[in-house]
DNA sequence: ATTAAGTTTAACCGGATGGTCAAAGATATA
DNA sequence: TATATCTTTGACCATCCGGTTAAACTTAAT
């Protein structure tokens, strides 16, 4: 039995390495069993086929992150403070793990329907946490914007950078240290950048 | 000669088709070949292999998306006029095709090599036109913050919910004529936030 | 020691897939 | 018409890859 979780736990950890930097697609049944070090034959003994191990993988990754996601904006909090949290949590783990968002966003584009039933099934209430953040405007900051926008804008701009690295690094020809040293100015940069951003909405401003 | 001709465009719009929606690892010969209408071995008479049938797409694509930006950014008008310029036909042009963007940024992630000789081969020259975005920050906003990260903030707003598109409708259960709405707002939307977001990096402002 | 259940392996299968080849068609030139 | 070049095809190949099978090994209970 001790083996046994032993190889399943080996099994999991080198799937997610293969699936997260190769895709459905990219990825190889026997890549993964050669980076477990167990036979091909093993593997279809714990999981039946590729698509059933590649969703236990998604579905631990699309948890990770939402949960998080939920921790900080259900929490009790200004507004502000969340954004702030939540970009400087995501910033740091997500440069560690800049696969994890593009694995997400590949998988969803491929098949979208299997993503509700993860939701479901960790208890998160997307809308919720859209409502949560829409009542924030209003009472702490006075805009009524629909708070999927701010959302949205919150997530393009943590998020969007680390999925574009490869194309800016090459794009721009910059080292990866200069890169880890862009990412950290980020943590500041987009901050500001969404605190300012948010005036524009406020109801008595006459841009909005 | 007039057939050649034919032939080469039915290929090349097919391959687009096919790369852009699966992938270089989920898209097949085959496929290609009978969307175009030939046959397989004609496919490999106009491009030895997949590998450089695919480095063509790839290059079409990105010439394509980087020479109008390239032409937005450099052309005689304010940035702020730039910038709303380059929301809108941005947003225009990619809820049209959203998976080339996807396609762009996955493919880069597998081989981010190539990129800079594309850059290259279309004179396209990226430093430039970050030193004049910087420029423009500089004289006519006075704003010193690196031109990169204001550069990356707009494309993340603009970008960003393109390639999470999957992702915002089936966790937030959007039906399509309501995500089209979506990113007609954002035109609008995404403007003001980024010209509020700008403000707060002003020289005299005190959050920078 | 026997048995039964769970775990692991080597060998194998069938179909998909990228790629090749030789020959046939088309086209232009002389 | 004869010839050379370019285009197109059907048949084929080698390999990869997801998945199966039957048997061997391990473990724990009786």
């Amino acid at each position: 039995m001790d083996n046994s979780q032993n190889t399943e736990v080996k099994i999991l950890e080198a799937a997610r390495d293969v699936f997260h930097h190769k895709g459905f697609n990219g990825a190889r049944m026997q890549e993964i069993a050669d980076l477990a070090g167990i036979n091909k034959a093993l593997l279809h003994y714990y999981y039946r086929n590729k698509e059933s191990l590649f969703e236990r993988v998604f579905n631990d990754a699309f948890s990770q992150m939402a949960c998080k996601m939920n921790e900080i904006f259900l929490s009790e909090m200004t507004l502000m403070s969340k954004i702030g949290i939540f970009i400087n949590f995501y910033l740091n783990f997500i440069s560690r793990h800049s696969y994890v968002v593009q694995f997400i966003i590949n998988a969803l584009h491929d098949k979208p329907e299997q993503l509700r039933e993860v939701i479901l099934k960790q208890n998160l209430v997307p809308e919720l946490l859209l409502k949560q953040i829409g009542k924030q405007l209003r009472e702490e900051m006075d805009i009524d914007t629909d708070p999927l926008h701010i959302y949205v804008n919150i997530l393009g701009l943590v998020v969007f950078p680390v999925l574009a690295k490869p194309l800016i690094q090459s794009m721009f020809q910059i080292p990866d240290e200069k890169m880890d040293v862009f990412f950290e100015q980020r943590k500041k940069i987009v901050t500001t950048f969404i605190a300012n951003g948010l005036k524009g909405y406020e109801k008595n401003n006459s841009l909005v």
